[in-house]
DNA sequence: CCGAAGAGTGCACTGAGTGCCATGCGGGAC
DNA sequence: GTCCCGCATGGCACTCAGTGCACTCTTCGG
């Protein structure tokens, strides 16, 4: 680490810095070179030799740390993905498996929004350069594939298990990376948490269990279900039912 | 093009041999080598100067036809992706957009289903080579953004147009690939466009705008349960707006 | 017959990623 | 203390994907 990109990403590394375990500063000098090149010459134009030139380091070490160059941009997915799926596993007997689901969506969230000037940073790169957006797309397919494991775990006994599961993964990594997306094209202002909220309500409404919990501090008065045409009679009952909050 | 590999992929080419504009012969010979090594020794241990070796043109040349090693592998989504945009573009105001993203969808399962040994094959190759996954991840998410932006079109005067567009863009192609794979699996056994069909249809019936009209006789009649616990008729109203999607 | 255009080729170069080995450093065993 | 072992790092050489450039050869129009 040299200077003055090292102020934009203190908090980043998964330990606070000195505490716990106390890993390794060198991945942390690692991350901020790139990134301070990476912002000022851009991804392309930046290679690994300039990186390890400007923190001080060995060529050799750069790729111990990161199996390639795209992997400097996203330091702490691998983190997150093992904490989803940690999250996953410790609700396998969950009442409302979309709800679980949405809950582990908003730990990626959480993420970004614990350091939104370095996450909209790396929003402007990846938009601009397509290898990173590449990159970008098999971390998320990580991510929904763990949703969609646990959803059919849990749908084992359903008739198209497999397939409620994989839509619902993939309509709920589409909602909340529409309203992450949003809220990053607005330099991180306002509540992120408010508008995957949203957004996840929206798929909640689509496929929940628990159709619509409105607000959060006390139950709507209206309730209103929409049963789609052709929906089997114990469905729709179902969906009343739950509405209702009745057995 | 060499010797036996050839025949899987007679109808590969955007032309039947011989006919129309009848461009490239070096494009399908290098494709057929390609395969040919990828299949004996696999993708990663096949150099590209091995493919060109094979099918005895100049190295320099692949790289004409084929921006990298990745893209011969995948040498038709381009012009599938063409015939997408332009099915979208002229369902430009459709009745029913949902239904018209669903037999977009089905466009790419007839492009697979039109050579099922290439597609089977193909399918193996990218289930091992982590780096035609990550490929074939930035392919599908094409297709996923025409139907977005498609959907985002014609749901502008909705309140949470984009978010919808989004998501049942993700869900459409989430069950396509479902029914795809399962039947890239087998083999290629079977009726493909059975299984899309069936999982479409559950798409449908969770967005659909016409959500089933289930076997073929009348459409059923839309049940909509409302339970008002004292509410004023203006909210009841409001949340049937917003249930329906309406503006 | 000539000149332009385009397809194909050869060559040299950059840069990512890997394997191998040397070096330096701490800590524990003797 | 010394020796040894493990570990983090650095250096080097190599492979291979991908690019820019210049050259050839063919084709086609005048």
């Amino acid at each position: 680490m040299r200077d003055s990109a090292g102020a934009t990403f203190q908090a980043m590394s998964s330990e606070k810095a000195g505490a716990g375990t106390g890993k390794p500063p060198m991945r942390d000098a690692l991350v901020a070179a790139a990134f301070q090149l990476f912002l000022e010459r851009g991804y392309e134009q930046t290679t690994v030799d300039d990186i390890v030139a400007l923190a001080g380091v060995g060529r050799r070490s750069f790729f111990r740390y990161f199996p390639s160059k795209e992997d400097v941009v996203f330091p702490d997915h691998e983190r997150c993905l093992a904490d989803m799926t940690a999250f996953l596993a410790a609700g396998a007997d969950d009442a409302e498996p979309v709800r679980r689901v949405c809950d582990a969506a908003r730990l990626v969230l959480r993420m970004y929004a614990e350091n939104p000037t370095f996450s909209v940073q790396r929003y402007r790169l990846t938009r601009k350069v397509p290898g990173l957006r590449a990159y970008e797309l098999s971390v998320v397919w990580r991510y929904e594939r763990a949703l969609a494991a646990y959803l059919r775990r849990r749908f084992a006994a359903r008739r198209d298990g497999t397939l409620q599961a994989d839509v619902i993964a993939a309509a709920v990594v589409a909602a909340h990376n529409n309203a992450l997306r949003s809220w990053l094209r607005s330099d991180g202002q306002g509540e992120a948490s408010a508008a995957v909220d949203h957004a996840l309500a929206y798929v909640q409404s689509a496929f929940g269990e628990a159709p619509v919990p409105p607000a959060g501090e006390r139950p709507e008065d209206v309730v209103v279900v929409v049963s789609r045409r052709g929906a089997p009679l114990w469905r729709v009952v179902q969906e009343i039912e739950a509405t209702l909050g009745r057995s």
